[in-house]
DNA sequence: AGCACGCCGACT
DNA sequence: GTCGGCGTGCTC
């Protein structure tokens, strides 16, 4: 059987031609020629060569073989893209999506290679001579050129996008009038660094003992040729960040590069400067907020060579380096690295893959290790280190554990437990700082009837409506508002109110018991635009405000010396989710919320208010016993058959019509049956999905469930092929290997 | 992105 | 009829 067409993606910056293309592979370059090559093909009218890159190899032409051209050429050599693209061929294969899919996420500048922005028409004459070939222009009956030049009268350089869009101007004008020297193009490639040239006083701290050590036995692996992933589980605290400093200074010093995943959330502007001090301007950071063209930039500035390190989140992983010598993953056990959109592929296990396709080496590091993470670590896959003492010198907070039902019994009808009331009353007098924190999920504002108890859906979601400030019920999943309503729809009892969203109650409560304090407060509606969150906590930090209440987002990444009391009203908020990673998700959360108290000289408090204190999420954070709680979640997982014991695949089917997706489900199920007895695969579905309906696309999932990560690749094959046959694509079936969340 | 094709209005 | 501008659509 002999390979002789290759599908390619043909390296133009253009949606329009963002498809794969199908090539003969001519004998010659058969042996040369693998997935991620770079090679020469012919293209279009003129058969100009245009470089491409290789995705796919296939038997039979999937075109009409008499006008497949031939491969031209391959371009030999280490290019940068050539890993990538293997890179994205990997993910493909791992977690299902179309090869265009996977390329687009790993060459994510690709369609906007030359910046629209950039792209500039300079005037090549007077205004005067413009004026006059206009009049010619229009003398002759060319409306569109005079309409250019006109333009051209005033300003002497207009963007290229302004004139194909308002100027309704066409390429072939904008070239005829180029030949004509009246005009001409320039693109401006001007790096831009959003980080400014800083004083670069190579400040160093010197590491601890146990800080030391960890460097030196990864470097004594690193010298020896070891290349493998390690995990350092490290409370908040204890140094970590030196830790990463020191080893990248290590690797680039060996000339190599460096990739270090953040959490967007955990990106701040002292982290920022933390490493441009150390590092000067061979770091880069990369973050939401920079254009497209400074992405592009920073990708350019990577292929030149002109930068080592780059920080970002979990996009940053395809930085186009050419050697890279270590990946770092900061807060490894963190969410975001898991992508919400096809392909749903982990940065953990992507940057794993790309270590090994570059030989370098991988750095996990989180103070809560994910299950996964610490189960190939106790497996000895992973090297496991650990930092136990917290470099500041402050101890461990004391923690204190409320049971909510006791609290009821004895009348308290307020959310502050009576010992939180106690030490809240404690800290206003004492002047010291408070935060208060409050789990999001299920405490929304949504307005239900007193009466009979409905509660005001959104007519396109299976989810509540909320109020908003404005007193419109707005749905957050489809955007759909209606007025408020004044008697209840079902029953037309007057009494349907709102429950006022969790963090405006919290305040409101706090204020009635303890009087004008002054507070902040933190959620999705207060950090609307980008900088009020640094706002806000640098408002915090400045002391202008005595308390703090907000959601999980005042839990990361910041310090708050002055801060000595941390409350958490709700504990179990996100325990009673149907979802295999809640309870793992409630021990990180109070865990790192429990951190933030007494990171300054006053030793601090935790109080942990739970309806349910004797699970064992809880007790373990308040205890801060990471070892114990693994061990009590492992054996849940295993009996379970949940990762990281098996694996898992969950697939997401959406439907306009209801009956529709429900058969599709089954006909998967049907598909999968004979494989799945011969291989004990379990499956369990098709079933609604926990948010039935979004959008009016109604969803469900099928779960497939299995030791072996391979059976249930192979068992995505089948049903990528079996989709395949039936002409169903990519929007209509996703798949999520070990999803993060419920769907 | 670049090129050809085809429409449409103007002019030998 | 023919020439040339200008928009449109295709490229394996």
């Amino acid at each position: 059987m002999q390979i002789s067409y290759a599908r390619v993606i043909i390296d133009i910056s253009h949606e329009k031609v963002d498809r794969p293309f199908c090539y003969k592979v001519p004998e010659h370059l058969l042996e040369k020629i693998e997935v991620g090559s770079c090679v020469e093909v012919p293209f279009g009218k003129g058969n100009t060569l245009r470089k491409g890159y290789v995705i796919e190899f296939m038997e039979t032409p999937d075109f009409d073989p008499n006008l497949i051209k031939e491969i031209a050429g391959v371009k030999t050599g280490v290019q940068v893209e050539n890993k990538l693209i293997k890179l994205a061929h990997w993910i493909r294969e791992e977690y299902g999506s179309t090869m265009i899919q996977a390329l687009q996420t790993v060459l994510p500048v690709k369609q906007k290679v030359k910046q629209k922005e950039n792209r500039i028409l300079l005037r090549k004459c007077s205004a005067e001579e413009a004026k006059v070939q206009a009049e010619i222009c229009e003398k002759k009956h060319q409306p569109a050129k005079a309409r250019l030049l006109k333009a051209f009268m005033e300003d002497e350089e207009i963007p290229y996008t302004l004139l194909t869009q308002k100027f309704h101007i066409s390429v072939s004008t904008i070239t005829s009038l180029k030949k004509a020297g009246l005009v001409e193009e320039t693109s401006e490639l001007m790096y831009r660094n959003p980080l400014k040239e800083q004083d670069v006083a190579k400040e160093r701290n010197v590491l601890s003992d146990s800080q030391q050590k960890i460097v030196d036995d990864i470097w004594e692996d690193y010298e020896k040729g070891i290349r493998k992933t390690y995990l350092i589980h490290g409370i908040t605290g204890s140094g970590k960040t030196e830790v990463y400093m020191a080893l990248i200074e290590r690797v680039v010093a060996q000339g190599k590069a460096v990739i270090m995943l953040i959490p967007e959330i955990a990106l701040t502007f002292q982290t920022v400067m933390r490493f441009q001090r150390r590092f000067g301007d061979r770091v880069s950071i990369l973050n939401s907020t920079l254009s497209a063209g400074e992405k592009y930039d920073q990708c350019e500035r990577a292929k030149k060579g002109e930068i080592d390190i780059i920080i970002g989140p979990r996009s940053a992983l395809f930085t186009p380096f050419e050697n890279l010598g270590l990946i770092l993953i900061d807060e490894e056990h963190e969410n975001t690295y898991k992508s919400e959109s096809m392909p749903k592929y982990h940065a953990r296990e992507v940057a794993e893959e790309l270590a090994r396709l570059h030989g370098a080496s991988v750095v996990l590091g989180s103070a809560t290790p994910s299950m996964e993470s610490y189960y190939k670590a106790m497996s000895g896959e992973y090297g496991i280190f650990t930092l136990k003492e917290r470099l500041t010198g402050g101890t461990l907070p004391k923690v204190y554990i409320e049971d909510l039902r006791e609290e009821m019994k004895k009348g308290n009808r307020t959310i502050f437990s009576d010992r939180l009331q106690e030490l809240i009353r404690d800290r206003l007098a004492k002047k010291e700082q408070i935060m208060l924190f409050l789990n999001r999920r299920g405490y929304s504002g949504f307005i239900s009837c007193r009466s009979c108890g409905h509660v005001m859906k959104c007519p396109h979601c299976d989810v509540s409506l909320s109020k908003h400030a404005n007193g419109k019920l707005v749905c957050h999943y489809c955007g759909y508002e209606q007025p408020n309503v004044v008697n209840c729809p079902k029953c037309g009892s007057k009494y349907i109110l709102g429950f006022k969203a969790g963090t405006e109650k919290v305040e409101e409560s706090f204020r009635q018991l303890f009087g004008d304090v002054s507070i902040l407060r933190m959620d999705r509606d207060t950090t609307k635009n980008k900088d009020s969150y640094e706002e806000i906590l640098s408002e915090f930090m400045e002391e202008k405000a005595q308390v703090l209440i907000g959601t999980q987002m005042i839990v990361k990444g910041h310090d708050f010396p002055k801060v000595t009391l941390v409350g958490i009203l709700a504990a179990d908020l996100s325990l009673g989710v149907n979802d295999y990673r809640a309870g793992e998700r409630t021990f990180q959360l109070l865990t790192q919320a429990a951190g933030r108290a007494g990171r300054g000289k006053i030793p601090g408090e935790v109080v942990i208010q739970s309806y349910q204190p004797e699970h064992y999420s809880i007790k373990k954070a308040a205890a801060q016993d990471y070892e114990n709680f693994y061990k009590e979640e492992l054996l849940y997982r295993t009996l379970g058959g949940y990762p990281p014991v098996s694996d898992m695949l969950m697939v997401q089917i959406f439907g306009r019509d209801e009956q529709d997706g429900m058969l599709l489900g089954d006909k998967m199920k049907e598909c999968l049956k004979e494989f799945s007895v011969k291989n004990r695969m379990t499956m369990i579905g098709p079933a609604n999905a926990g948010i039935s309906k979004i959008n009016d696309v109604y969803r469900f999932c099928l779960i497939l469930k299995h030791k072996d990560k391979e059976v249930l690749k192979e068992a995505k094959k089948r049903l990528e092929h079996y989709l395949g046959s039936c002409g169903i694509e990519g929007k209509i079936v996703q798949f999520d290997f070990n999803p993060m969340s419920s769907f």
